[in-house]
RNA sequence: GCUGGCGUAGCUCAGUCGGUUAGAGCGCCUGAUUGUGGAUCAGGAGGUCGCAGGUUCGAUUCCCGCCGCCAGUACCA
């Protein structure tokens, strides 16, 4: 006997589970397409070099590692924009722009936490060869209707460029390969608060449990530097980019960056998407190395315990890896499993157990083919119907399954009925509300809640005006 | 990866100062009801006490290792 179990991080997704993603995915996917994108799909695996070129030896560590039949290496996708690079470099006919959607599922060998899986899916919409800021605009807004779509309530859009994040490092006088640490710092901002910033700036702390932090070892006057530009905040993204223009001012190529960023914002601006839900911030930096310009992120106010559900940003320089040259590409990616857990939590969206709306009972074995010609029936036009399938049964552990399944309708016939060419229709949910006040199992099953007999030639018509369709 | 805690039924947990047959609640199955979900009642199934080794006459209990889970921390392209 083998022990059924899955290796950690991986989890199964039930029906009531993929019932709700699947919704999910197909609103967000109806955005998407009304922005004019298209889908693409590649191989989970794709050779190691190809997904490993952008990244260190840490992230290597990352990646699952494959071998095929050929002995070669390969790996298992981290993300879906490595192979995305890899397919505009590989179709040089392409039409470019390529603006183009993907949903997979990409696998990562991180410890596993509350809400990270080894296995994830990830939702991305970018455009290759956009240069423009106009292209940056779509995704922010489209990062809003989606939002918007998914009726997820209040979010906030915040947004900032990794040029504005160079240039701090030049106003406080650090060299540029230095940036990546001073950037992971800041962008923990929010989760560990500003005296711990600075700390992890310059000398280093011990926390709660004991363990060292090791420091920058920054100075006071650039420390001093960094929060100044940190505490710029403001009510409108207006207030803010005025204020930045303000601080660099003499640093140089500053007032070119911050022109960006203007562009971006008046374009939000005349299309109604306004500073109470794509905000100015100069604090998100993301993790990530390859992003070249603009950088996004999305956090449901009402589930901030979520983190960003929605991000992404420019990469202007990944194409070239494969091609020498670089091709302008921008886009961001949802989080599908944890806007979905988000969504999950905030009870915005719904889990059916099902999908069936009818539940066809066979009470008379000799009555089978009847049953089935009744299924047929209603699938024909429309109605989404099973049939009881399982061993013979008495009526009650039938209708037990409509009840556990939240199957709204069920059929029942006997030869009763067949003979004088009737239905019965049961709305299930009547007896629920029933069931409280009913006192005996007697009285319960007199009851025949929510029951109607009807003509076998009215059952079409009858069960789409009660599913109102 | 590091530090600490915890692994007993499908779930939540009790218990064994080392000793005959390891329990409860919930859930599940069957029946009371061969044509009705809920409630109630009666009965039932389900455990190599995480895995392997050691100590011992005897280990689910004590010791060691491993695995897994949880919390914190690091990392997260």
């Amino acid at each position: 006997m083998v022990e059924p179990r899955l290796s950690r991080g991986l989890r199964d997704l039930l029906p009531d589970t993929m019932l709700a993603r699947q919704r999910m995915i197909d609103t967000i996917r109806g955005v998407y397409e009304l922005y004019g994108f298209s889908p693409l799909d590649t191989p989970a695996i794709e050779y190691l070099d190809v997904l490993s070129g952008s990244a260190g030896e840490d992230a290597q560590q990352q990646i699952f590692q494959v071998t095929n039949p050929e002995g070669e290496a390969l790996g298992l996708r981290f993300d879906l924009t490595v192979p995305l690079s890899r397919v505009v470099s590989q179709y040089p006919d392409m039409v470019f722009p390529f603006r183009r959607y993907q949903v997979s599922s990409v696998w990562r060998a991180d410890k596993p936490e509350p809400g990270r899986y080894r296995q994830f899916t990830q939702f991305d919409l970018d455009s290759v060869g956009a240069e423009s800021d106009v292209a940056d605009t779509e995704i922010l807004a489209a990062m809003c209707d989606t939002l918007d779509a998914l009726k997820v309530g209040p979010y906030i859009v915040r947004f900032s460029s990794r040029r504005i994040l160079n240039l701090v490092l030049d106003y406080a006088g650090i060299a540029h390969d230095g940036g990546p640490a001073v950037f992971r710092i800041l962008d923990k901002l929010d989760k560990i608060g500003l005296d711990k910033v600075k700390l992890e700036l310059t000398t280093g702390y011990r926390d709660e449990s004991g363990a060292p932090i090791a420091g920058l070892g920054l100075s006071s006057d650039q420390v001093e530097k960094i929060e100044r530009f940190l505490g710029i905040k403001g009510a409108s993204r207006g207030e803010v980019l005025k204020q930045l223009r303000a601080l660099f001012a003499n640093v140089e190529n500053a007032q070119e960056e911050i022109d960006v960023i203007e562009r971006i914002s008046s374009h939000l601006e005349s299309l109604g998407y306004g500073s109470d839900r794509v905000a100015v911030d100069l604090t998100i930096a993301r993790g990530l190395a390859y992003y070249t310009g603009p950088v996004f992120e999305a956090n449901l106010l009402d589930a901030p315990q979520f983190g960003s559900v929605f991000a992404g940003g420019r990469y202007d320089d990944l194409v070239k890896r494969f091609t020498g040259r670089s091709i302008p590409a921008t886009g961001a990616s949802i989080g599908v499993d944890r806007l979905l857990a988000a969504l999950i939590e905030l009870g915005r969206i719904e889990q059916p157990k099902t999908t069936s709306q009818v539940l066809v009972t066979a009470m008379d074995g000799g009555l089978m083919s009847e049953y089935l010609a009744i299924t047929y029936e209603l699938r024909r036009a429309g109605i989404r119907t099973e049939i009881h399938v399982g061993a013979p049964k008495r009526l009650g552990k039938q209708i037990q399954r409509a009840d556990r399944l939240d199957i709204p309708y069920v059929v029942i016939m006997g030869s009763d009925e067949a003979q004088r060419g009737v239905v019965t229709v049961k709305e299930m949910i009547v007896g629920r509300e029933k069931a409280a006040d009913v006192g005996s199992h007697e009285e319960w099953k007199a009851g025949r809640f929510g029951q109607q007999e009807i003509a076998r030639t009215d059952l079409v018509k009858t069960l789409r005006q009660l599913l109102g369709q």
